[in-house]
DNA sequence: GAAAGAATGAATTGGCAT
DNA sequence: ATGCCAATTCATTCTTTC
């Protein structure tokens, strides 16, 4: 049940762990509400925490009591938290560990029948399972929380000795609380080393989060390296709770308020965020982060690579750009282009007066063409680019984005939305020899398609692609692109992340034979520097959503090991 | 009605002088 | 260390135009 709501045992036990065994347990409540007040999109069901936070009960039994209840059985939800208060107070709960665990994977609620598809091998699992709450029990009377010993046993399997989960909860303590712990060990050599980091003296990268430290922006944003460049990092050593399978890898806007990537990190297994900003792979700027599990070693580029400069990339510009407009690059693509009107105002004001135009003009134009991104494609000529033109730097085929019933408007929207796939493709390219025959992949916030269309790049086959995407435009484009370029896997669209529950996740597993692949970037809207309203944070309407990515990929995972142990 | 245009700052960071 | 300035930013909402 915690699972549906988007918080496995693992983020509980870590978060608990976090904040000290006895500690507040305010991260958890407050993500717990938070992601509630959107799972529920109804303010009635923040209205009945309330009430019975208000008569003292601990939030987090309250969420659950309503969540197994329904909210409008309050007698119900009252009956439950008093049990639980008692069985708390007897000092044994570890039946409700187990509990939990069961709940996990025969919710009732869910439309589809476990017992249609899981196994006899599941059937026994759950049995065993069982019998092996007398080493949760051990490890409890030995000081870890029945959270984290019941994680332990998640992870480790059923046939393993108490002494072996005492080994994975240590060794999941050390990699938490000490990065040096897992650092790269060419990296952690003393200074005699010096030359090595001449290059980038700066560029230390955090490879795990502290969640007291805030995240810093590396300068230059060039994540753990640039291909063909010095100073290539290619090793690290992942949190032992963030390895896979699956692979995941999320994304979103670098320029977050403070706090936001710390919450992300911490939610996605401590993995540090890898920042990049796509402007030393194309010709464009594009500071993202990227939070994700893969390997580092041997990333390539896609071929071709794209041009670098904008004079490169659009040639018929050179003949007209003013020398006093050094831009090499372009700034960040956004949702929104300036009109054709603003180009006029431009013209007018070099040909306000002849020759070279003063300073101040100077200074208008250029505000102008950084404001809105503005190339020259006449004399005294600045145009916002084409759509086209975006897709093109974004790393898309040209017209990806045309038909599907897109206005012109529309593209810029979702083409400013987009990954840059060059970027991206870059981060996964370490995929394609892991992954020869084919790759299943769980495509979330699936836009245009900027994952898709970097592996079709990268020419990993796709033999499976489940792609959740809002727009009914968006979805149109993936299909139209799928279609194009004649993949040979399977294509199955989802609108809305609410409709991937545990148990369709589980089944669409099951027919698939599990997710290799977790991709996707949550809305930005609410953490965007442009917006100038609801820049509301990783809470705001839209962005809460990233909860979403975090329940999704934690059913994937538990359901993989699963999958794996039978 | 649909599409395009215009108006609407703040948060954050880096650089640099003090 | 502190303060100032410049630069950048996956946007939202209302108005106008067609």
């Amino acid at each position: 049940m915690l699972v549906d709501m988007g918080f496995s045992v693992e983020m509980i036990a870590r978060a608990i762990e976090e904040n000290g065994p006895n500690a507040e347990t305010s991260v958890i409540i407050d993500t717990i509400s938070n992601y509630s007040k959107h799972c529920e999109a109804s303010s009635s069901k923040s209205k009945t925490i309330d009430h019975f936070l208000a008569m003292g009960f601990d939030e987090e039994k309250v969420i659950k009591a309503i969540h197994e209840h329904g909210e409008e059985n309050t007698e119900q939800i009252a009956d439950s938290l008093v049990s639980c208060a008692v069985v708390s107070c007897a000092a044994e709960e570890l039946p409700k560990v187990k509990e939990e665990d069961d709940i996990d994977w025969s919710d009732s609620d869910n439309e589809i029948n476990y017992s249609d598809f899981l196994s006899s091998d599941d059937e026994k699992h759950l049995d065993s399972s069982l019998g092996n709450s007398s080493q949760v029990l051990d490890l409890v009377k030995m000081g870890y929380s029945k959270l984290e010993a019941s994680l332990a046993l998640e992870r480790c399997g059923e046939n393993v000795s108490t002494a072996d989960l005492v080994d994975f909860i240590c060794a999941a303590q050390i990699a938490r609380e000490a990065p040096e712990f897992h650092a790269d060990p060419e990296e952690r050599k003393p200074r005699h080393d010096v030359k090595k980091r001449r290059i980038e003296p700066k560029r230390e990268p955090r490879l795990s989060t502290d969640a007291d430290e805030p995240v810093r922006l590396p300068n230059p944003m060039i994540g753990f390296g640039l291909p063909n460049e010095p100073g290539l990092i290619t090793h690290r050593t992942l949190p032992d709770l963030a390895r896979g399978p699956p692979y995941f890898y999320y994304e979103n806007v670098a320029l977050a308020p403070k706090g936001v990537w710390e919450t992300i990190s911490r939610h996605l297994y401590d993995v540090a965020p890898e920042f990049m900003d796509s402007k030393y792979l194309c010709a464009a700027a594009r500071k993202r982060g990227y939070v994700h599990n893969l390997p580092i070693s041997n990333r390539f580029q896609i071929q071709p690579p794209p041009k670098y400069t904008v004079q490169e990339a659009f040639p018929l510009t050179k003949k007209w750009w003013p020398k006093w407009d050094e831009r090499t690059k372009l700034n960040c693509i956004l949702t929104v282009t300036a009109s054709a009107q603003l180009t006029n105002r431009v013209r007018n004001a070099l040909e306000a007066h002849s020759g070279e135009p003063s300073e101040a003009t100077k200074r208008y134009v250029m505000k102008e063409c950084k404001t809105w991104n503005l190339v020259w494609v006449g004399k005294n000529k600045a145009a916002p680019l084409e759509p086209d033109e975006m897709e093109t730097l974004l790393g898309f085929p040209k017209n990806h984005t045309r038909g599907g019933g897109m206005s012109r408007t529309e593209r810029y929207k979702s083409l400013g939305n987009s990954f840059q796939v060059d970027t991206v493709a870059y981060h996964l390219s370490v995929l394609k020899p892991l992954f020869p025959n084919g790759i299943n992949v769980l495509s979330l916030f699936t836009g245009i398609g900027g994952a898709e269309v970097a592996l079709h790049r990268l020419q990993i086959p796709m033999k499976t692609v489940v792609s959740v995407e809002i727009s009914a435009e968006n979805r149109n484009i993936l299909k139209d692109f799928w279609e194009q370029t004649n993949q040979t896997g399977v294509l199955i669209e989802f609108a809305d992340v609410q409709e991937l529950t545990t148990s369709r996740i589980v089944e669409l597993m099951k027919r698939f034979g599990g997710f290799d692949l977790v991709i996707g970037g949550s809305p930005c809207n609410n953490l965007a520097g442009g917006n100038r309203v609801t820049r509301s944070g990783l809470h705001g309407e839209q962005s809460v959503l990233f909860y979403e990515y975090c329940r999704i990929l934690e059913v994937v995972r538990e359901t993989t090991a699963r999958m794996r142990r039978s």
